[in-house]
DNA sequence: AACGTTCTCGTGAACGTTCACATCGAAAAG
DNA sequence: CTTTTCGATGTGAACGTTCACGAGAACGTT
């Protein structure tokens, strides 16, 4: 484990100059002969120099990582959110740390400390948030340490946050049912408390109200996010009443809710129409080909990660608040298109 | 952006003692009077001193860091690996850089020239693996940077390696087919240059010999992991031959292949029984429910973190070439057992 | 009464870099 | 030929911490 470390001033004594001049060839900082760039450069490939980031956070205070967080690595929503935002950080020169899969009693991810010991940056939270009162997690970070979260805690002092359409798509999903002429529509929301679901809820209901209809109670499920959720909620609602049109406020539950829909007997589109939320991967080959409202999670992961670097760097970022668009891709569960093969690529 | 950091001597200054005694509480090393080690924790409290976790690295010359490198991120496989890895090595002390996303042009994840000059530890990397001619990947990692692969690169010098009982759980899922009675057997297999695919088609053909059956290559069928090449390969497959059961090398695969199964006409399990590989958690919910074979990754991921980190702390761990376990979930798509509803938790 | 121990704490150096400044030489200007 | 100017390079300090020492005080021992 003797990882003896090659440093610039071994680089300095291979080329005959001082530490300080090979600094100088390292940052392109400050005039330097050519003749001894080249010098300089020969001895830092033959000594496979490779300069130490540490010693340079020490001096310049600056690390350049970011720490990701989130409560749930393995859901494709968050992952794809964490990989947008990994790519774009290191397209700008970023690192990031990832933590994740612990969660506090309120369901919220659990910081590590070592995350703010390690002179992380900037944070990013990626998790579909719960409602006002629970936002234990901002006690245990830093007041000054910059912050964004995914639609999460919008409007808070001191953290930015970014999120998609969700009104807007639960509004297009229902409205589109409503267009297909159904009246009795059910929905099956994630946990009341997130924002997500009481915002795709409220698109639900706009919807609704727009065309004259009220929103009937025994109408309104809610699930985990799961897909047992979903299979669990769609039969309290098969149960309890009458309804030809089904939206779940996300694929996973979408995929339960299709499963407790054929062991009842209920055919999908023709009895029973059915839209999702997410547009994850595996859409196209539920049975039948699930009709959801597009995220852009990957874009969005990019985005957050540009307005936490602009925030670190003290940049005005345009992005705080934004709402990424929504919109509904139409396959076969809803019957509004005769059926298609699955495209040829996923993603 | 001025971030003011507390340092050390502020807390000594503020306690009326000396830096290096703070260092001392601190590490708890060497003796300090019980009355002074309460002023300086007092003072730490006062001032919300955190050590930096920079300097330390400096002269220790250890960051506690690792590098978990992927190729794909949002797969549900690699991802239950990593979120494994990484919360193994936080309870170890460790933080984990995460990167992904990118492939070099022979699908291998790409490393980052950032990472090995971020003092990373150690490095796993997870990606289920090419054969054996294309280990660019290698060539940008310093030789002497502790490294771990999860099924990839097995007995290379220089690298550990971890994984699932491949072979065995192809052998498992073709012999459950088998003793139902079925003959014709097709397989989909992964892309037959990586490991995984190679091994899991070697337990198929092994279980079918033992039986005394050939294999034969108008059975065999290949795609790319991902659902849609799962129903491309099992069209084809439908229209060159006939067959009565079918093993789908991952659950994703299998997806795809059931949604042929059912354009076609084909019942599941009646006329074809199927069974995948992977058991993700979605696999109760497709239709119908998959009997697959189940892969724990999130172990592994933890397994591979704990070799990584012991490799790096010089410890001969005995987990290098450990073969995790990999049992067969019998649902409902091979025929084997009556239909039972769901279960109520997912992963 | 002088001395060795044991506690307790402080000083200097080092980790590998960058920054601010000083120095040196030579070319340009007078 | 002297002075100015500027290009090229070197020196000291600093970033925040730990490590290897060493020093003083309190205590008991003979």
């Amino acid at each position: 484990m003797k990882r003896q470390r090659v440093t610039i001033k071994d680089v300095a004594a291979q080329a005959g100059v001082s530490y300080q001049t090979v600094s100088r060839v390292l940052n392109a900082k400050g005039e330097v002969a050519e003749e001894t760039r080249v010098r300089i450069q020969a001895a830092i490939d033959a000594l496979e120099y490779r300069p130490s980031a540490i010693a340079r956070s020490l001096v310049s205070q600056r690390t350049h990582v970011l720490g990701l967080l989130t409560a749930d690595f393995s859901d494709y929503t968050h992952a794809r959110i964490i990989e947008g935002a990994e790519m774009e950080a290191r397209r700008r020169g970023y690192l990031a740390f990832v933590s994740g899969g612990e969660r506090g009693p309120d369901g919220e991810p659990l910081t590590s400390p070592l995350f703010t010991q390690h002179q992380t940056e900037g944070l990013l939270i990626v998790y579909h948030g719960a409602s006002r009162d629970q936002y234990t997690i901002f006690e245990q970070i830093p007041r000054d340490l910059p912050l964004v979260t995914i639609g999460y805690a919008p409007g808070r002092p001191g953290v930015a946050t970014v999120g998609v359409q969700n009104v807007e798509g639960g509004r297009r999903a229902t409205e589109h049912l409503l267009r297909l002429g159904h009246r009795r529509i059910a929905t099956i929301s994630g946990p009341m408390q997130m924002y997500a679901s009481q915002e795709r809820r409220r698109g639900y209901a706009k919807a609704l109200q727009a065309t004259g209809l009220d929103v009937d109670s025994a109408l309104l499920g809610e699930g985990d996010w799961s897909s047992a959720s979903g299979y669990r909620a769609t039969r309290e609602l098969l149960a309890r009443t009458e309804f030809t049109a089904l939206f779940v406020q996300n694929d996973r539950m979408a995929m339960g809710a299709l499963q407790a829909l054929r062991e009842q007997g209920r055919r999908v589109p023709d009895e029973v129409a059915v839209v999702g939320f997410d547009d994850i991967p595996s859409t196209p080959y539920f049975d039948p080909p699930l009709t959801t409202v597009h995220q852009p999670t990957y874009e969005l992961g990019e985005l957050a990660a540009r307005l936490l670097i602009d925030l670190i760097n003290g940049q005005p970022s345009s992005a705080d608040l934004t709402r990424l668009p929504t919109p509904l891709v139409v396959r076969r569960s809803c019957g509004a298109e005769a059926y298609r093969p699955p495209p040829s690529s996923e993603r």
